[in-house]
DNA sequence: CCTGAAAAAACCTTAGG
DNA sequence: CCTAAGGTTTTTTCAGG
């Protein structure tokens, strides 16, 4: 793994805030022509500092501002099984993030919903096909302090 | 709030996925001509769909590749504690999310240090110093299984 | 690492259908 | 919604220090 500067530490954070500043914006930022800022953006990409570049989506307005933490205990744990249930959670769209943890449950989602009607039909008619799952526990999102979309540097 | 038809949809899970895709492309993909992209983009920005463009950056390479789920308890549950809670959080740089949570504990938080030492260190000399904070509960990401990085449409 | 120039591409606007 | 044109800005490359 190569090495990044101060300079290119904060090309990243200011890409990570904003992707549609431009390379003079950049070098500007940095302290540098536009070539060599150029350059560090390039190789900051290349070697995989920057995963992609996304739009950041208004949950609320495509109706997926409901927020659940949906921890998950596997029915038996054997790599079958284990394999089978992320095979399943790829395919459901409501589940944005799934994590293999530690502790009482197997397995941590982060479930995007319309509203409690849609996460109540989500548990019963989605998660209630998932033959893996043994027990679940929600917890409810009531507001959401921080969300840096990214890391803090 | 007005509303969005398929194509919208569309542009909007592209730019969600890649948001270096030039007009043209964007235009292809939902076949219609470069005007009304275009338009439809801005619109998109405009009318909050669309919240902001984004790098995402590998935190395994930036010595953030250890994430934690910590929930947190508050020592007394009145206005001035949660709003004292709440802005020590925003300037912790190793929370990248927190949450007002349901159920046994009041806020949830995800960690992202470097590794375990480093998480140590988080929980005894950062978590320490914020007052309001009654305990804590860590739970360990060993793998992440799926990580959209957004909205699944 | 830098400056500066310049080609190529993309953006954005506008006019007309 | 479309095409087309044209100015502006950005991206990208390249020569030379």
């Amino acid at each position: 793994m190569e090495n990044i500067d101060d300079k290119d530490l904060k090309l990243l954070k200011l890409l990570q805030n904003n992707a549609k500043l431009t390379v003079k914006e950049l070098a500007r930022e940095i302290s540098l022509s536009l070539s060599p800022a150029f350059e560090r953006v390039k190789r900051l990409e290349n070697e995989g500092y920057i995963k992609k570049y996304a739009a950041i989506l208004n949950a609320e307005k495509l109706n997926r501002g409901f927020t659940v933490l949906c921890q998950i205990k596997l029915k038996i744990h054997d790599k079958s099984v284990g394999n089978d249930f992320v095979k399943q959670i790829l395919k459901i769209d409501e589940i944005v993030e799934c994590y293999n943890i530690s502790g009482d449950y197997d397995f941590f989602l982060k479930v995007q919903a319309k509203d409690m009607k849609h996460y109540q039909d989500f548990v019963f008619n989605t998660l209630g096909c998932v033959d893996a799952i043994g027990s679940t526990h929600s917890t409810f999102v009531m507001a959401e302090v921080k969300n840096s979309h990214g890391l803090n540097m």
